[in-house]
DNA sequence: CTTTCGCCCTGAGTGC
DNA sequence: TGCACTCAGGGCGAAA
């Protein structure tokens, strides 16, 4: 499931092997992956072939490598199954392609890029490039229009610490969805927002209102932290639904103390974990230790 | 304005 | 063996 950390490691992948690679060709195997591209195919393929790719970059779960010469880039979703693989030019067409670039590399000569998606819920597309809601200063990256509502992920430098405490705060909901919401902190998804809470002991529907400033600031801390032990660990997969851009697994599956362990001992109390359903999805945690309220 | 809901999608798994 | 059904969930537009 592809997260904060899991885009990273594919971003920090990708980059170094693509950076200055040409675009020789564009197969677009299903259109269904272009969906949020504001054009046909063709025009997707038209404005990509010939144009050089720069340094990725990243913000919450979306990912994007601008085009040289033109205030354009190429952003991607993983959505819950996508993968950007690297491939030889010859290596046999896996799975569930359904969008691979020809690419002249700088350092590795002639590469595909595989974007591989079985559930269809990412996307490719190409975005005009504008400056960011919140920049800082006048060198901060654009980021693609289609970004520009997502907030900054615990992980950015430029993360307002104090401006987060207080807009979570002052969201009338059960905490999970508001760290679930992408416009208040980005990169968080299910398996990351169990894992915080399970941390720092909240129940997922504890209102967000009714948290301390000290509260708030440890779950930011603990997220933060998961986040970072994710990254090192190569990020979380399941099933093989997240692999890196080499194809290779994750290994936070087995750090997990929450997500996906309904029925085995909390790793804190011994009591069961248990899984309920909540907003279409399975929020994990131990009854013992997150209490609601 | 804010918050919540339903839809998009495929393949593995389950029950009969 | 086959078939219907459930489940996994990120983001977005629409509804409340």
């Amino acid at each position: 499931m592809p997260e904060l950390p899991e885009v990273e490691v594919v971003r920090v992948g990708l980059d170094g092997a693509v950076v200055g690679a040409a675009v020789s060709a564009v197969d677009v195997l299903d259109e269904r992956s272009l969906r949020r591209f504001d054009g046909p195919a063709e025009e997707f393929i038209e404005q990509l072939t010939g144009r050089r790719l720069g340094h990725p970059h990243r913000r919450g779960k979306f990912l994007w490598l601008p085009l040289d010469d033109v205030p354009l880039a190429l952003v991607g979703h993983l959505g819950m199954s996508g993968q950007l693989l690297l491939r030889r030019i010859d290596d046999p067409l896996p799975r569930h392609l359904r969008v691979s670039l020809h690419l002249d590399t700088v350092s590795r000569g002639a590469m595909r890029l595989d974007f591989v998606d079985q559930r269809v819920f990412g996307s490719l597309a190409l975005d005009e490039l504008v400056p960011a809601s919140d920049a800082r200063e006048r060198s901060d990256p654009l980021i693609p229009r289609a970004v520009v509502h997502i907030a900054r992920d615990p992980l950015d430098p430029l993360f307002d610490d104090d401006a987060f405490v207080a807009a979570l705060r002052r969201k009338r909901t059960g905490i999970k969805r508001a760290l679930l919401d992408q416009t208040l902190v980005s990169g968080v998804g299910n398996i990351y927002a169990d894992e915080a809470l399970w941390a720092v002991k909240l129940h997922y529907d504890r209102p967000a209102e009714s948290l301390s400033r000290t509260t708030a600031n440890e779950l930011l801390a603990v997220l933060r932290a998961v986040f970072a032990k994710a990254l090192v660990e190569g990020g979380t997969s399941f099933d093989d639904q997240y692999l890196n851009v080499n194809g290779q697994a994750g290994s936070f599956v087995h750090s997990l103390n929450a997500y996906g362990r309904q029925g085995e001992p909390c790793p804190r109390c011994g009591g069961p974990i248990v899984r309920e359903s909540f907003m279409n999805r399975g929020s994990h945690f131990c009854p013992r230790c997150q209490r609601p309220i």
